[in-house]
DNA sequence: AGCCAGGGTCTAA
DNA sequence: TTAGACCATGGC
């Protein structure tokens, strides 16, 4: 089973995906916040406080206040820290984004602390709309189940470019599908009912 | 009560 | 370069 196949079996059972936020700070903050936490706690955070998601807000309330905010998602003391240099980086550095490379912004992201491979992947895809395939838990544990391995993320990655086309959107959808699907069906065990990859999914057979 | 959640950093070997 | 400790809270 090839990448394209899994992408056109995920649109066929889940349908059209939702896209994380049309404004990239937002994805920015929530990005961080979801860090090793689940989404229900990043979306509880975020209610009501949509108008302070923005850098100028983020800079402007001391460390204190914003840790206060956040403190549901965990990780607070370091989470603060991260989203106040992606607000600096992202105040000083938006209008020149649609100049820069994908590869310069990723170093760029990368080079802040809090910020790995998958916080900038998102940021990337969802917010700035570059593409570039974002590996998560749940895709590694996916891939897995479908009796797929592979050596390191560099190949899941290839994976998923040998048969999808190199496009932001696709990118996104994928992702956000693997995670609609994860948490629907990979995540409880021994079972997943109707799961479109039944016939192929080795659940529990991964360790 | 204990485990997990859409990670990332630091250290030791 | 890889494994393990650590960060912290909320939900089930």
């Amino acid at each position: 089973m090839n990448a394209a196949s899994i992408y056109r079996t995920l649109i066929e059972s889940y349908g059209k995906p939702r896209w994380w936020s049309d404004d990239p700070f937002t994805v920015m903050f929530q990005a961080v916040l979801v860090q090793n936490t689940s989404w229900g706690n990043v979306e509880r955070t975020c209610q009501g406080i949509e108008h302070l998601i923005d850098p100028e807000s983020v800079l402007e309330m001391d460390e204190e206040a914003l840790m206060e905010i956040i403190r549901p998602c965990g990780f607070y003391r370091a989470k603060s820290k991260t989203i106040r240099s992606l607000a600096d980086w992202y105040h000083a550095r938006k209008d020149s984004i649609p100049d820069s490379s994908t590869e310069a912004l990723r170093t760029e992201l990368l080079a802040l602390k809090g910020i790995g491979e998958e916080t900038a992947g998102a940021i990337l895809v969802y917010g700035f709309h570059r593409p570039m395939f974002i590996i998560d838990k749940y895709t590694r544990r996916f891939l897995k189940r479908l009796g797929l391995s592979f050596a390191g993320d560099a190949e899941r990655r290839a994976f998923f470019r040998e048969t999808l086309p190199d496009d932001a959107e696709i990118a996104g959808y994928l992702h956000w599908l693997l995670l609609e699907h994860c948490i629907q069906c990979c995540r409880s065990t021994p079972l997943c009912p109707g799961c479109p990859f039944a016939h192929s999914c080795r659940k529990g057979d991964e360790r």
